[in-house]
RNA sequence: GGACAGGUGGGUGAGCGGUUGAAACCGCCGGUCUCGAAAACCGGUAUGCCCGCAAGGGCAUCGAGGGUUCGAAUCCCUCCCUGUCCGCCA
């Protein structure tokens, strides 16, 4: 959410900063918002005032009444006018707010200061092969462990059935994910629910905007997770958290689901847009002036779950424009994938300051008797997999056809090479 | 799905329709005592919004919304949620 006092306090930068993102119906909605707010302002004073003279006013009457067993009826119909004229600002008051509301959900994250205006590559790691070799569904299907025709048979294109090693290569992977985040990083694992209310989509941002891209369920409004961010950020929802467990991180492995209204004919072939996939997921909270180490850190917890499987990738800044709707700032790894030639999003890690944390009204006591303040949330994918199984297939297959594979994962698989 | 019970501050839990933001206890913070600690004792401990440079002041909040009333945590209605039992069931 959107800070109300700090768009009152310096509407010129919050709209500089929105204006960023490239979105030209922001300054409209601005407009909107800040003549709501000022409006709300002025009938909260007003409101104010008159309940603080009914106050007084009972206070008063509490004793005549006590002592006359009842209050003279010309008071009495005074203080009746008094209320219904209170009764009358409160509704006109609520509808604004009301209204103030829904707009101000709106608002995207502003972007931070140092996110750029063009796609940045911050560094890379490994060799990337030549492009050439065979794409991971041509390769997958040779080794029959990937079912797109029976898939689509079942649920429609995008829901991809992965069959024996195929099965057993995700299940090793998402194994080994979890193992090298608990051991080795400190996460606390966690298996949150699949379907959320409402207001939890609201939470982390993917509502009220996004309602098209989410599945729903019709009789309860309940929502298929799109991922394990939704939940797992949520968990903490409406609390206050002690300020010294901070930072502290979950890791997740869920389905995600997704409708992908927009984008319709793309990557259609093989697994690079599915609309059910499976993802370990990396959620921290920490204090405000922590989470840009905290972002490094997430983000070099995710590198190592691509370099452990050999896979050379790149961490590229996203521009201002590119950005998620919650997001500040976001590093995307870029798995290289030789078969199809491109860089495969497989994690994208971002901080989302406090703009979750005010949705989803999370917060911390620094310090017992302290203040209680927003926190910071952030997550990143750790990673997702069907891309990486894509990525993983193109990098190690071998002239022959199988498939090499990486020593870290071995045991997870239990053996070296797909064949 | 059916029948009950209940939703109060960081937690547990009291609260005749009229100085109740709300007892008590726990927790937490500070102090006394102690070489130090524990215990004991004393004091302090909600959040949000608004006005104000500040000191301070005002308003709201007892699940949510609506109603009754001069006045609601307290009465009425609706909804949400939680728990227990029954039914169904992996």
């Amino acid at each position: 959410m959107i800070d109300l006092k700090l768009l009152r306090a310096s509407p010129a930068q919050v709209r500089a900063a929105l204006a960023r993102r490239g979105d030209s119906s922001l300054t409209r909605l601005l407009d909107e918002i800040e003549a709501l707010d000022m409006k709300r302002r002025t009938l909260t004073a007003q409101l104010d005032q008159l309940k603080a003279e009914r106050n007084d006013a009972a206070r008063a009457d509490a004793l005549v009444a006590k002592a006359q067993g009842g209050l003279p009826e010309a008071t009495a119909v005074a203080r009746r006018k008094l209320g219904e004229r209170i009764t009358a600002l409160e509704s006109e008051l609520r509808q604004i707010e009301t209204t103030l509301e829904a707009k101000a959900l709106f608002v995207p994250n502003p972007p931070l200061p140092e996110v750029p205006e063009e796609p940045t590559i911050l560094r890379s790691w490994g060799t990337p092969a030549a492009k050439g070799g065979k794409p991971h569904w041509e390769i997958a299907e040779r080794l029959g462990i990937l079912d797109l025709p029976r898939g689509a048979k079942l649920s429609g294109s995008g829901f991809p059935v992965l069959v024996g090693a195929g099965a057993r290569l995700a299940r090793g992977l998402i194994n080994f994910m979890l193992e090298l985040h608990t051991r080795e990083h400190g996460y606390v694992e966690v298996e949150p629910p699949l379907l959320v209310r409402r207001e939890v989509m609201i939470g982390t941002g993917q509502l009220p905007k996004f309602e098209d891209d989410a599945y729903r369920t019709a009789t309860d409004d309940l929502f298929l997770v799109p991922t394990a961010e939704v939940p797992v950020t949520n968990l903490h929802r409406d609390e206050i958290l002690d300020g010294r467990t901070l930072p502290m991180g979950y890791v997740a492995y869920t389905p995600c689901f997704r409708r992908e209204a927009g984008a319709a004919g793309k990557d259609t072939r093989g697994l690079l847009r599915v609309h059910q996939f499976d993802k370990v997921e990396l959620v921290r909270f920490c204090r405000a002036s922590d989470s840009p180490v905290q972002h490094e850190t997430l983000t070099g917890h995710a590198e190592t779950v691509l370099q452990q499987l050999e896979l050379p990738y790149r961490v590229v800044v996203l521009p201002a424009n590119d950005l998620g709707f919650a997001g500040a700032k976001t590093y995307d790894l870029e798995a290289w994938a030789p078969g199809v030639g491109q860089w495969l999003e497989v994690s994208s890690s971002s901080t989302f300051t406090d703009y979750q944390a005010r949705r989803a009204n999370i917060r911390c006591r620094p310090r017992p008797g302290e203040k209680p303040e927003f926190v910071h949330t952030l997550n990143a994918s750790g990673v997702a997999l069907p891309r990486t199984i894509a990525a993983l297939l193109e990098t190690h297959q071998q002239p022959d056809g199988s498939v090499t594979i990486p020593p870290a994962l071995v045991p997870y698989v239990g053996t070296d090479r797909l064949a």
